[in-house]
DNA sequence: CTAGTATTCAATAGATTAATTGAATACTAG
DNA sequence: CTAGTATTCAATTAATCTATTGAATACTAG
């Protein structure tokens, strides 16, 4: 039965584009927004040789698609179905390796605190007015979509904005994912200048694949 | 920032579990019933020693779990979020791999012709009686766990059972997932003896996965 | 047409992986 | 206690993978 074998070798390709560290870093940062070759090894701290090669067995399997515009190849995540397949690899790995929750618990330590917002409810209340949403991503992702009203505050400007936060109304911070410490780090803060804050269950990616409304700057 | 570094890896390792055709055709089969290691090396073809290794590696990173019973070691998928990562695994190779399309269309040639029968329309024809519906699995695999009212008729023995079925009503087949040959085969060998038959869409990992019920034969 | 930039290619070394083989361990049945 | 069975361990080989380096390619701006 060579057609079984071959099947699951396939299904293999997959399962090895998935099986290193930098690519899946990468895949989280494409999942934000589309980048180029240099501008993901800037940011995951690769050089871009090694960039350009994981970019290329990403594409290779399907994960991501690239198109030249101008000087730069920009890459993007190929669809929806690849944020999910993310979001369940993460949601497997929490749940059954037990190392996986030791760093959790380590360094997000907000995580035992309170549990997230979940989306659905969180759209509800921004309809209402009832919360302010800050995006605590760097500018450039904010700016390719960002949750309907969500005000964008990178990490590092944080601490010199707080207080052009109304205090009064309840806060939920997101960022890039349900691991990605910009939120965790946020929450800590808000909460010390004694403004209610919480995170918002997931980040961007899984909002917008959730088929949820996005907001772009024009 | 070591925290990303580390939490990456670590998802990755469950990556690598999922980057062999062998493991994912052990985690196939252990997604039907749980299984002992030498019953798992006759059905994969694999030697024991090498089975026996592949299953340490799933072990390694939670996606089954093991225990012995008597004189053998059982293992066993180790929850429903795993059979959702593979079937996720599955659709996005599907959509996303030319590879992978071109076998499917190769080899499963009923595919094209009907579209898979859904689940839930399944279990309501079920329940009024309007349908047969055939588990084309090994009996082990059927004694396991099956649709609710489902026969079974293992792939070698359909042929000479063709004539014990009701060809009045319809049937639809199912066997271990979307990729399983068997019903395939099956809706085929049906169609030519005059029956009106489809298949159901996904396998019984799938049903099972998704809460429908299922039968026990005690 | 030329200089400069972004990306990819090619070659390499060190590490990891799959499969094979044979031995070691753990346990059960008699 | 012994023989037999099921599983795991250990050692080996061939193949594959990651990251580095430096060169090659493709393209744009001037």
């Amino acid at each position: 039965m060579s057609f079984k074998h071959d099947l699951f070798s396939q299904f293999a390709r997959v399962g090895k584009a998935l099986s290193n560290g930098n690519r899946l870093e990468i895949l989280e940062y494409l999942a934000q927004t589309e980048r180029s070759v240099d501008d993901l090894a800037k940011v995951s701290g690769l050089s871009v040789a090694n960039t350009s090669q994981h970019l290329q067995q990403l594409r290779q399997v399907g994960l991501v698609t690239s198109s030249k515009i101008g000087l730069k190849v920009y890459y993007r995540i190929a669809g929806d179905d690849v944020v999910n397949l993310l979001k369940l690899l993460r949601e497997v790995s929490e749940r059954h390796l037990a190392d996986v929750n030791q760093l959790v618990n380590t360094y997000l330590t907000v995580k035992d605190e309170l549990e997230p917002v979940a989306r659905e409810v969180l759209l509800e209340r921004v309809k209402q007015g009832l919360v302010t949403v800050i995006d605590v991503r760097p500018s450039e992702e904010y700016l390719a979509g960002h949750l309907p009203g969500a005000i964008n505050i990178p990490p590092d400007e944080l601490e010199q904005r707080l207080k052009d936060i109304d205090s009064q109304q309840e806060v939920v911070a997101y960022c890039r994912g349900p691991h990605c410490v910009y939120s965790f780090n946020a929450v800590q803060q808000l909460r010390n200048a004694g403004i209610q804050a919480s995170r918002l269950e997931g980040g961007f990616p899984e909002w917008k694949s959730a088929g949820l409304p996005v907001e772009l700057t024009v």
